[in-house]
RNA sequence: GGACGCUUAGCUCAGUUGGUUAGAGCACGUGCUUCACACGCACGGGGUCACAGGUUCGAGUCCUGUAGCGUCCACCA
């Protein structure tokens, strides 16, 4: 057995044992017919991506399920992969173009292509290199991206199949443009962020005939560089004040020339601005709704890029939007129509990727129809879908109710082209829905044509959602059954646990849901057909001020250089302790560092053990129970031992209810608390011992043990490195080889041979800790070190001195002190009183008289104030009759208790004087 | 405008179905290099559980309201 190290040092035991994992193929996701089956699959980072701490915590959470399936017996898939990332992947590659001044389009389609998968081949999907320093125990031979020529395949073909099946549809509708990145988006994409601009009040005056009206119609607006685009001006049909003018006209203020009729549609607000709007059906949804009421024109004064076009113009024509704002409000001015300008704050949808106000903007798109949106709701309502924290679902049934259209168009090159062919020379603009249905015209098939020299195929590529929402059956093979039989398919799917952030419910969790249910296993019951069974949603890690971590705003440590500082393990087990279910996260670097100690503290208690030396079969759990000497057990043997269960118990409670972080603070506070600062201390003197040694070595690593293998999920590094070193484990093999007992196979497991764990000897031994625990306080209150040279004497009954003479040893260790004698007298020292009995320090001649007084009059007063409490409760008849028995009982017990405890102060304080 | 979450020690947070004197980590103070660990040990100080009502024998915990913070959805020009 290799001698362990005085501190745990993470970097070389990590890089071992990881290396050692991958050549055993100790991760690979096999079909074991006589084994459940537990599978996850990974939500996909971006191909881009580099590690955050938000997939610190997502991922270190999937490897502890998947790690704790493993030691359950169970047979664990985690299924990894990224995602092409559509906008952000081409963005990247675009910067680099632009480095050289130049563009996509010097390049071509298919050339820029293939620079992007050049990019990714060099730099992408370092993120799951990362992963593996996290520990993360995924089958990488089974690593998918979206865009493997066999996913793409699987995507085309559900693009083909939900055409056929009615789904989906072209058509030219408003969509959300980004002027930056040159694409539709769906509303998803979408946030809405408070802008602080300007409202004008705008006035147009009223046609007259006679050419000499001097009466106004006024707007507000906060976007005078779309007037040029405005075609009318909308009221509401029942407001009085524009009664008269329906059906006038006026001319527009600036812009090319044109007579804007005023008309009456009930989607004005009567009460916000003027009341009158101006309506400019190409640059918002509103107005484009009114449009199409009223049969208007659309002009559109914007190029794709968010510069205005010629209809805007000479004077704003190749402005950008923003300067041409500024500009049409000078010509307003000029023009004598700007009535008014003010500052106002509204909220603008901006692109979430490239951070720029999106446009309405009118294109013709592919869209699609929800399938399963009922039964998608069903299945969460029902609960064949958990949700965890629950009240997600609340959310998500939220959005299936008020559910849109998807925009799934992309005009972008990186991605899966839409397999739809145009007879060549078509004008597209103007295709109509039954010229969709004719394959004389327009081919949809995941092949594409035969005579692909007459076609040309559509330029658009698919929503980077539109493949991932298939990720949880498109990875394991499906449709084609030889590779779904390859995947083991039917053995994995459902998966069991999705973990991912709540900010992708809509993006994502619900997407899936809809596909699976469309596509996996048609006809068959519902729990078959969803794509996982639990979903577990991570907190949002936060910086010290809230904030959410992110790249941009640069708030977000680097992961890699926290496993550096505090190891993989130490990094896991502090993200995992501050995560608590369903909350935010604010990070805190000590925590980690508080990770990092605990892993010490593990390492360095193995240490003890093993310096204690080899004590017989460590191998087997029955080879450690064989070695426990029941008669000789003592309280501390039965409460380590009990405590032991309830804890692997509540480790139990907390992975069915998906609580990591309590788990963790349990094992953290058995293992410090009970083991280390009680146990392994009061062990120190049983090892002096021949008689008692055995039995407290086996004791200690029936512990370590069944420790090792709760913790391991969490912090599977050290774990795997001191079950090696401590031989538990048969040679060769990996601890997640070893089942996990839980708590009642542990506790038949060591009650073999008659022993019955007693848990009354748990009340003992807290008797005992706390009686230390005084004696410590009365040495450190008289500035007393922790040197073993001081005696203690106590006046008590023969029942507690029974009690402590049964534990002296350890007692007088634990206490540092020389001895603790039984007197019937004690004149003059200072004193404590405890439940076991009156506690003096040998120390009189050094007492301060005063000192002391004070010192007793604090604990008397402390004391009197509790007792009136006790009392009064007791007093009231209302809790004597409505509290149940065993309140009561406790109540008096407490109380008689404390009375003990102040006449015994009041005696010694009576002494003092 | 709608929904949800949060408010407990200086900081970050636990606190299961209401029940003895509300806990942890960090920070702070004092003392300890005690033969596993100073990445440690011991002891200690520190909280009217946001506020106001209510239910109850009993409320940090349940109900109602208020305030503040945060998130999501919708959005009016």
């Amino acid at each position: 057995m290799a001698e362990i190290t005085k501190s745990y040092e993470p970097r070389e035991v990590e890089k071992k044992w990881y290396a050692a994992w991958l050549e055993a193929k100790a991760f690979a996701g096999k079909v074991e017919l006589g084994k459940e089956a537990y599978s996850i699959v990974i939500p996909p980072p971006n191909v881009t991506g580099v590690l955050t701490m938000g997939h610190v915590l997502n991922n270190t959470i999937q490897d502890i399920l998947i790690r704790r399936a493993r030691l359950e017996g169970k047979s664990a898939l985690w299924l990894p992969g990224t995602d092409h990332a559509g906008i952000a992947t081409q963005t990247v590659v675009e910067r680099e173009l632009r480095k050289q001044k130049q563009t996509r389009h010097d390049y071509g389609r298919e050339k820029f292509v293939e620079k992007v998968w050049a990019w990714r081949e060099e730099k992408g999907g370092i993120i799951l290199e990362q992963l593996r320093r996290l520990g993360a125990s995924c089958d990488w031979d089974r690593t998918a991206f979206t865009m493997d020529p066999a996913y793409s395949e699987r995507v085309l073909h559900v693009f083909v199949e939900l055409f056929q099946r009615g789904h989906i549809y072209r058509g030219k509708r408003m969509v959300n443009w980004c002027p930056a990145s040159l694409t539709a988006l769906s509303d998803e994409e979408v946030i809405m962020k408070p802008v602080n601009g300007t409202m004008y009040r705008v006035r147009y005056r009223l046609n007259d005939p006679a050419g000499k009206s001097d009466t106004f119609i006024e707007v507000k607006t906060t976007r005078p560089e779309t007037i040029p685009g405005d075609v009318a001006i909308a009221v509401h049909p029942d407001d009085p004040r524009f009664a008269a003018l329906i059906g006038r006209t006026v001319r527009r203020p600036i812009g090319p020339a044109y007579d804007m009729l005023i008309i009456a549609d009930p989607a004005v607000d009567k009460e916000f601005g003027t009341g009158a709007l101006k309506i400019t059906p190409a640059h918002d949804r509103t107005d484009y709704e009114i449009g199409l009421r009223h049969k208007l024109p659309v002009i559109d004064v914007l190029h794709p890029n968010g510069t205005i076009n010629e209809l805007g113009g000479p004077e704003l024509a190749g402005m950008d939007r923003f300067a041409a704002r500024k500009k049409a409000a000078e010509m307003l001015k000029e023009a004598g129509a700007l009535v008014a300008e003010e500052p106002y704050a509204n909220n603008v949808g901006y692109s979430e990727r490239a951070d720029v106000p999106i446009e309405p903007r009118l294109t013709q798109q592919w869209w699609l129809r929800y399938p399963k949106i009922e039964e998608a709701k069903q299945v969460v309502r029902d609960g064949q879908i958990k949700f965890y924290p629950e009240r997600w679902s609340k959310v998500y049934l939220h959005w299936l109710e008020n559910i849109q259209d998807w925009c799934i168009s992309r005009q972008l090159w990186w991605g899966h082209r839409i397999p739809v062919w145009y007879r060549k020379g078509l004008d597209r603009e103007t295709l109509t829905e039954a010229d969709l249905q004719n394959p004389a015209i327009v081919h949809v098939s995941q092949t594409g044509p035969a005579d692909p020299q007459n076609w040309d195929q559509e330029d658009d590529v698919l929503d980077t959602w539109a493949s991932s929402w298939l990720w949880p059956f498109a990875t394991l093979g499906w449709p084609d059954p030889t590779e779904m039989k390859k995947a083991g398919f039917d053995y994995f799917y459902p998966t069991s646990t999705l973990v991912t952030g709540p900010d992708i419910i809509f993006f994502w969790v619900a997407r899936m849901i809809m596909a699976g249910l469309e596509f996996v296993r048609p006809g068959e019951p519902v729990e078959r057909r969803i794509p996982f069974k639990n979903v577990y949603f991570t907190g949002i890690i936060r910086d010290q001020q809230g904030r959410k971590m992110s790249k941009s705003l640069g708030n977000s440590p680097d992961p890699l250089d926290l496993i550096d500082t505090y190891g993989a393990d130490g990094l896991r087990f502090g993200i995992i302790s501050i995560a608590p279910q369903g909350q935010d996260i604010r990070f805190q670097e000590d925590r980690i560092e508080s990770g990092k100690n605990f892993c010490n503290k593990l390492w360095n208690a193995c240490r003890f053990r093993q310096m204690n030396g080899e004590a017989g079969d460590n191998a087997t759990l029955g080879g450690i129970t064989a070695r426990l000497e029941r008669a000789k057990f003592d309280a501390d043997d039965h409460a380590i031992l009990d405590r032991l269960l309830t804890t692997t118990r509540e480790v139990d409670r907390c992975f069915a209810e998906f609580e990591f972080s309590a788990a963790v603070q349990a094992l953290y506070g058995f293992f410090w608390n009970d083991f280390c600062d009680w146990y392994v201390e009061v062990s120190k003197s049983k090892l002096q011992s021949p008689d008692t040694k055995a039995n407290c070595l086996a004791i200690q690593d029936l512990v370590l043990r069944q420790m090792l293998l709760l913790l391991h999920p969490f912090i599977p590094f050290i774990t795997e490195e001191l079950w090696q070193l401590l031989g538990y484990g048969a040679s060769g093999r990996f601890i997640e080889e070893t089942p996990l007992e839980n708590a009642s196979q542990l506790a038949t497991a060591s009650s073999g041979g008659g022993l019955m764990l007693d848990h009354a000897q748990v009340a003992a031994v807290e008797n005992i800790k706390a009686f230390v625990s005084k004696a410590r306080a009365l040495k450190a209150d008289h500035n007393l070190a922790s040197r073993r040279d001081v005696t203690f004497f106590i006046i008590t009954g023969d029942r507690e001195w029974a009690l402590l003479a049964a534990n002296l040893a350890k007692i007088t260790r634990m206490a540092g002190a020389a001895g603790l004698e039984r007197r019937e007298t004690v004149e003059g020292a200072p004193a404590t009183v405890t439940t076991l009995g009156t506690l003096y320090l040998d120390l009189a001649s050094t007492v301060d008289a005063g000192a002391e007084k004070i010192r007793l009059q604090k604990e008397l007063d402390a004391i009197t104030k509790h007792i009136a409490g006790t009392e009064a409760r007791l007093a009231n008849k209302a809790f004597t009759d409505k509290a149940p028995a065993a309140v009561l009982e406790g109540a008096r017990k407490q109380l008689a208790d404390q009375q003990a405890k102040r006449a015994e102060l009041g005696r010694l304080l009576t002494a003092l004087r």
